[in-house]
DNA sequence: TTGAAAGCGCTAACAT
DNA sequence: ATGTTAGCGCTTTCAA
């Protein structure tokens, strides 16, 4: 690594001051077009690039933003970081990625690792046990996906996409509806299980049904899916003639058990996913899902943090899901 | 974002020297335990969390590694992300991420922004196009998956993987078997194309046929795979009784084609994937592949660039692959 | 062992 | 419009 070119470098060679150049790099307007031209030259020339650390020393900040999420082998948070990074990068910023790998405990420590660095904001994606965050530093702090009370909160409407699901399962003519939900401390579950009861309570009680009876726990991801399926598809007593997993992970987990047991999808089991991770159309047969609007939500997120605003309760910002009908649900038979 | 507490902050409340302060912090012996002790409870009691930006304009460089990766969305590269990030924060060190949306031109361009931010080092995962890469700036860099000449290079044996897939299959029995390729640009397509033409080279000149006629070259995603099988396993002239997909999400592709067309796997159709991404283990049937040692790439990449030492052309590091038997693969009918 | 002080490269306030 | 200069917070000589 050759010694870098400095600010005096070029102001020597250009013959001007470290002043001038210093406005011609940050595009100062009172520089005549005589000077900014040459002194443009020589960076060129030389190559000049702004020492990051000196700005940032200087200025307090550097056009960094800071993400924290617990899984990136989560397809759902890789696309997320995915859409963060590319909407950062439009925007001039860098970002510097750590995962929490879901130990709650560690994510005070990495946003102050991060704070350390002088970002000038940080997505956090909670991990499931997280309850509150500390944040001595008092970071800007955006939460993604999963709710933390007293922080600007940008996510999915869960709840209500949930509802779509169950609602769209019930006019299929569904009755029997497992709900395959996630870990009971994550509030991601909870509401999406909310979603599906809010459906689902008034007829199970009608039925004279034990809402407990239909409901499940499983980690989010595929292998969750996968053996909470085994139980769900037992062959004792009355299957259920659908199930709404709530993750798109999870529903994969589920196919694959029920191609295992030879019960074919959609004819025998519907299944409805919840994300639409790019896998979900590619699967056999492709996964019906209620799609969370990801760029939506990662470009708010990032928008938020980069402008600027203050980051008071009224930043939050929920969006829609939407249906997406592939081919997992028919009604049963 | 309130004012941070300085180095200077904690001497005057020690009732020590600044410079002592940041011996201490450093772990320079010289500092007697009593003072050690002080400066450190002081340090607590603040809360004093060194600034990064000063740090790095003082010592030149912080802690800091960057990595270039086409695009995250690819599971794989979110794996190999995820364990780079792992190894560096066990390490002590922070992650600048980078995606390069399989643009070669903006390849250079990320690194010369992550040399401003005097990262210690660069892990790049060259988009398909790359050839060479401008490194003006003399970072240091390693290069993963692709390799580009002239640079240290850490990734898998894809020709001998590829190898060991096609022998697979020909010790399964089967003799019509296509390959299902990747970008011709690219060098891992290249490669594992390469591999599987050392097997099949002589077994197609023996039986007269021309190799050409058994390639065919698709992104190395979802749709290339479904895309490409479409004209695999047309109905015209003979199908191959045997597919090897260049990457994972190629086969998963190949999978479900084979899906939309009645073809059922393995018993009519075998399939043999590369990579053994996360998904591979679930879809229906489960993918046969040949696997990367991620991990192990992750690391070595992530180390080389943290230890500091030559990157020359020795630091090279190629890794075997193994061949993950599932069930996507049966002798031929 | 410890303190004092010189910068690292840059920006912005001040002077001209 | 432009040059000069004082720091930003830290590490690291150099002296004591």
């Amino acid at each position: 690594m050759k010694p870098r070119t400095t600010i005096r470098d070029v102001a020597r060679k250009a013959g001007v001051s470290v002043g001038t150049v210093s406005r011609v790099v940050n595009g100062h307007p009172s520089v005549t077009e005589a000077k900014k031209r040459a002194v443009l030259q020589v960076i060129a020339e030389l190559g000049f690039r702004p020492d990051a650390a000196a700005q940032s020393l200087r200025r307090g900040t550097n056009r960094t933003l800071g993400v924290v999420i617990p899984d990136l082998r989560n397809p759902f948070f890789a696309e997320l970081m995915q859409h963060i990074e590319l909407r950062a990068k439009e925007r001039g910023y860098s970002v510097l990625f750590a995962s929490s790998d879901e130990q709650a405990d560690s994510e005070a420590e990495l946003i102050a690792n991060l704070a350390r660095r002088k970002v000038e904001g940080v997505v956090l994606v909670p991990s499931n046990r997280a309850e509150r965050i500390a944040n001595p530093d008092g970071v800007r702090l955006v939460v993604v996906d999963r709710r933390i009370a007293g922080h600007p909160f940008v996510a999915a409407d869960h709840r209500a996409g949930a509802r779509m699901a169950a609602e769209y399962l019930v006019s299929l003519g569904h009755r029997r509806i497992a709900c395959l939900s996630g870990p009971e401390n994550s509030f991601v579950a909870r509401e999406r299980l909310a979603g599906f009861m809010d459906v689902m309570a008034p007829r199970l009680a009608e039925a004279g049904l034990d809402p407990a009876s239909c409901i499940i726990s499983a980690p989010f991801d595929y292998e969750g899916g996968r053996e909470a399926a085994k139980a769900l598809l037992a062959d004792d007593g009355p299957r259920p003639t659908a199930v709404f997993a709530c993750s798109d992970q999870q529903a994969i987990g589920v196919l694959r058990t029920a191609f295992d047991r030879r019960i074919t999808v959609p004819d025998r089991l519907s299944v409805v996913g919840f994300d639409d991770i790019l896998i979900s159309d590619l699967v056999a047969p492709r996964l019906t899902t209620a799609a969370q609007p990801l760029a939506a939500i990662a470009n708010c997120a990032t928008d938020l943090l980069i402008g600027g605003e203050p980051l008071d309760a009224a930043a939050s910002h929920i969006f829609p899901c939407a249906m997406v009908l592939r081919e997992t649900c028919a009604p049963p038979l």
